[in-house]
DNA sequence: CCCTTTTATATGAAATTTCATGTTAAATCC
DNA sequence: GGATTTAACATGAAATTTCATATAAAAGGG
C-alpha cells in the first residue's frame, strides 16, 4: 500500500476526483482491450475510427472527429492511413462537395466485425465482475452524464 | 439528430459501449476544465501531475507516471518542462540512489491549491446537473470499477 | 565477493499529434 | 449575381509522444 499524502495538506484529492476517475477508469479497462486491438493489427486509434463508422458509416471527417473523440486533422491523418490499408474508403459528398464521407470497406467492416463481439464479451466480463447493482447502473448514469456534457443533441 | 445507423449491420454499438462512454465523458468532462488549466498557464499533462503530486508528493518517476496515467518516459520529460518552469524538483532518493522523488515548489503548490479549489467546484456542478441518486452513485461505482481493474493494491 | 539479473530513469530517433493556416465550396447579404 | 462570410477538409512545420535502449544502481545467486 503506497502512503496516501505523503504531502502536507488535507485529505487525498485526486484520487477521488471524479474527472480523474473518470480518466483512470477509462484508461486502465480501455488498455485492457486496447491490447487485444493491437494484436489483430489496428493501432488505437483506428479501432475507434472502425467502432464509430460501424455507427456511422459514411459519416463525414467533422463527425467521425467528433464521434472518435479526437481533433479533425488528426482524424484526416488516421483515416489516410486506414484508406491506405484498404479498411475505409474516402468519397466526396455530391450534396456537398466540401465535405468528404468516410465509409468501411469490405476488409474494414469485417475486421470491426469481429472486434466488435470481442469488445462486447469484454464489456460483460467487466460488468459481471462489478456485479448487480452498480453493473446495472454505470451505462445508464455515463449516458445521463455524456448527455448533460454534449452541447450537441447526438454522441 | 445525426442518423444513428445508416450502414447495414444491427442497431448502433460504440455510443452504448461501456468503454467509448467512459472516454467520451471523460474526454468531454475534462475538457471543460482543461481550458481553464490552460487559462492558468498550465498545459493539461502538468495539471494532471500537479494534481497528483498534491495527492503524493514526494512520489518517484515510475509510481508518479503510473498515477499520472502517463507513460515513464512522457512523464520525465513534462516533469524536465516542469522543473524548468519552477513547478516541481527533482530529489534523487538517499535510500536507492535509482530513484528520482519529484516535489512540489512553493510555487507549484500554491498553483495546484488554486487549481484544486475549481476543480472541486466544477465536480460539484457537474454533480449537481447530474442530480440525486446518480450523482451520489457514480463516484462510488467508478471507485468500485478502479479497484476491481486495478491489479496493484492502489490506485 | 563477483557475476547475473532486475529495477529506475533518461534519452535518441522515429512517429504521431497539434496548431495555424491554406484551399475549395457553400451560404449569406446587398 | 458578385462580394463576403462561413464551413469542410488538408497540410506544413513545430511540438509532443512513443519505442527501444542506454546507463546506473540495487538485488540475488553461488
Amino acid at each position: 500500500m503506497t502512503d496516501q499524502k505523503t504531502d502536507s495538506s488535507g485529505r487525498p484529492f485526486v484520487v477521488s476526483y471524479l474527472l480523474y476517475l473518470l480518466a483512470a477508469v477509462s484508461h486502465r479497462a480501455s488498455a485492457e482491450f486496447h491490447a487485444h486491438a493491437r494484436a489483430a493489427g489496428l493501432r488505437v486509434p483506428e479501432w475507434r475510427v472502425l467502432a464509430c463508422l460501424m455507427d456511422e458509416d459514411g459519416a463525414m471527417v467533422t463527425r467521425l472527429a467528433r464521434l472518435s473523440l479526437m481533433e479533425q486533422s488528426r482524424l484526416t491523418r488516421i483515416v489516410d492511413h486506414m484508406a491506405e490499408r484498404g479498411l475505409v474508403s474516402r468519397r466526396s459528398d455530391p450534396e456537398d462537395r466540401r465535405r468528404v464521407r468516410v465509409f468501411l470497406t469490405e476488409t474494414g467492416r469485417d475486421l470491426a466485425t469481429g472486434l466488435i463481439a470481442d469488445a462486447q464479451a469484454h464489456e460483460t466480463q467487466i460488468l459481471k465482475d462489478l456485479g448487480g447493482e452498480d453493473a446495472e447502473r454505470i451505462k445508464p448514469i455515463l449516458e445521463a452524464l455524456l448527455a448533460q456534457l454534449d452541447p450537441q443533441d447526438d454522441v
